[in-house]
DNA sequence: CCACCATATCGACGTTTGTCAATGTCTGTG
DNA sequence: CACAGACATTGACAAACGTCGATATGGTGG
């Protein structure tokens, strides 16, 4: 499921509960889902070097080589994160360009600190 | 490694570059150990049960039967987390009680958002 | 001291994951 | 059209992971 789509807990509401409820099964999974997307060093790396680009946009020439990682498994890495709504791909001519979906980390980040 | 030893990424500094540096495989990789402790749903469903805990510290006998795990796969995930240094485990007599770290799932969250 | 209870550890098993080589698909070029 | 280059997909394999039953450990109460 894409990051996008998880559903905010309770945004605004003046009446919070003292003890929150826990995490349902579900809502556990799918959350559990989205990190394990970017639980991993070479997933983190990618990111990273998509957010560190001036433009914003990396094809997977430019990532191969930094990660040490042959094509293939830099591309399934790829297809992992734009599975997980974290990264967009946008194909043009022969190459493929990587995006940060904007403000997905920032969700996941803010789900995971209020778990 | 506890969260709480993870680098805070350059907190301050008035002149960050306009593109950042790509995490170097060193801080993806303990990211990433970071990162996998909590991206499970047993793990997230035990930590959220700590976190709506009214007084914040719960024992193992109150975690088995909502998460719907035997005995040993509880204590072995609490045992990720607390070396995860997500969870504090502090033993009781019997019993051992289990409660957050402060502040260890915003700080994951702060580095995740900030990759 | 012995039996009991809560918890931790061990050993085993099936599943998932990360990786690569080989191959397929599509696009632009001679 | 044939070829080359970029990327995706497939198949295979080892390593890591989640789970459980059995067992060990260590404190409590009779």
């Amino acid at each position: 499921m894409p990051v996008a789509e998880l559903p905010i807990t309770a945004t605004g509401g003046c009446c919070a509960p003292a003890t929150r409820e826990p995490l349902s099964a579900e809502k556990a999974q799918t959350l559990a889902r989205s990190l394990k997307a970017i639980a991993d060093p070479a997933r983190l790396r990618l990111v990273s070097i998509v957010a560190a680009s001036g433009d914003g946009e990396v094809c997977v020439c430019d990532l191969t080589e930094p990660v040490g990682l042959s094509q293939p498994t830099v591309s399934h890495h790829l297809k992992v994160l734009v599975d997980a709504g974290i990264l967009h791909r946008e194909k043009r001519g022969t190459w493929a360009y990587f995006s940060l979906v904007p403000g997905a980390l920032d969700s996941l980040a803010g789900m995971l600190s209020t778990v």
